[in-house]
DNA sequence: ATATCGATTATCT
DNA sequence: GATAATCGATATG
């Protein structure tokens, strides 16, 4: 049986933490529905000095739950269409957090295809579900307000991430992606070979 | 297979 | 007024 994540998990720099939650697990409960998918890629975001992350802005009216106490959902809102889901991590003051940029679904693959609007014809559809930041957040049914600010450590929350025991193999650190800014820093964490990590599908060079 | 582009809004300059 | 921690559709090789 999953169990929680503590407080403490994410009272830490936002590199070892999002080291440490390559799969952990994320799970949603909301009356009848409940699903859950494992962690497989991330991306570490280091707090004001940071000039890619949300909160270079300072504590504002949006980026608030970054600077309140760690294992926290910060959600936000980009493009006019999507939105994303981090985790704040460190002390209170201090803003760092790792956005959720991909998850391997494990339970509940039919509600997630709902929630996202597809239907799946074969195997090779699983990643259109939670490849990719915006797709998670659809999949799970995470927004703004709504979700922002919501307890991670807490299964009463509905939105929660858990351990199971699983170990990691092949951990590969890479830089973020989409972003312009500190762009050559690599903060970007995957479990290699995993088919549910984002981005390119073909290999260039070897 | 890769490249380009439109959608649509909160936030900041 | 410009930009953004994205996605999906379309165009082209």
């Amino acid at each position: 049986m999953p169990h929680p994540l503590t407080r403490a998990f994410f009272a830490r720099s936002p590199r070892r933490v999002a080291r440490d939650l390559l799969g952990k697990i994320l799970l949603r409960d909301a009356g009848k529905l409940h699903l859950s998918a494992r962690v497989v890629e991330v991306e570490a975001y280091l707090g004001i000095n940071d000039p890619a992350a949300h909160a270079a802005a300072g504590n504002t009216a949006r980026t608030s739950v970054l600077f309140g106490p760690p294992g926290h959902a910060y959600v936000y809102f980009i493009y006019g269409n999507h939105y994303c889901l981090n985790v704040s991590c460190e002390r209170e003051g201090k803003a760092g957090s790792v956005l959720f940029r991909a998850l391997e679904p494990l339970f509940g693959v039919q509600e997630m295809a709902r929630a996202r609007g597809i239907t799946l014809h074969g195997p090779g559809d699983l990643p259109k579900l939670t490849s990719g930041p915006g797709r998670l957040a659809q999949a799970f049914g995470i927004t703004r307000p709504r979700d922002n600010g919501c307890d991670l450590t807490s299964p009463a929350s509905g939105l929660w991430l858990a351990e199971d025991g699983f170990r990691p193999r092949t951990i590969q650190i890479t830089p973020r992606i989409g972003i312009s800014k500190a762009a050559d820093q690599p903060l970007r964490y995957i479990l290699a070979e995993n088919p549910f990590v984002s981005g390119r599908k073909t290999q260039v060079g070897v």
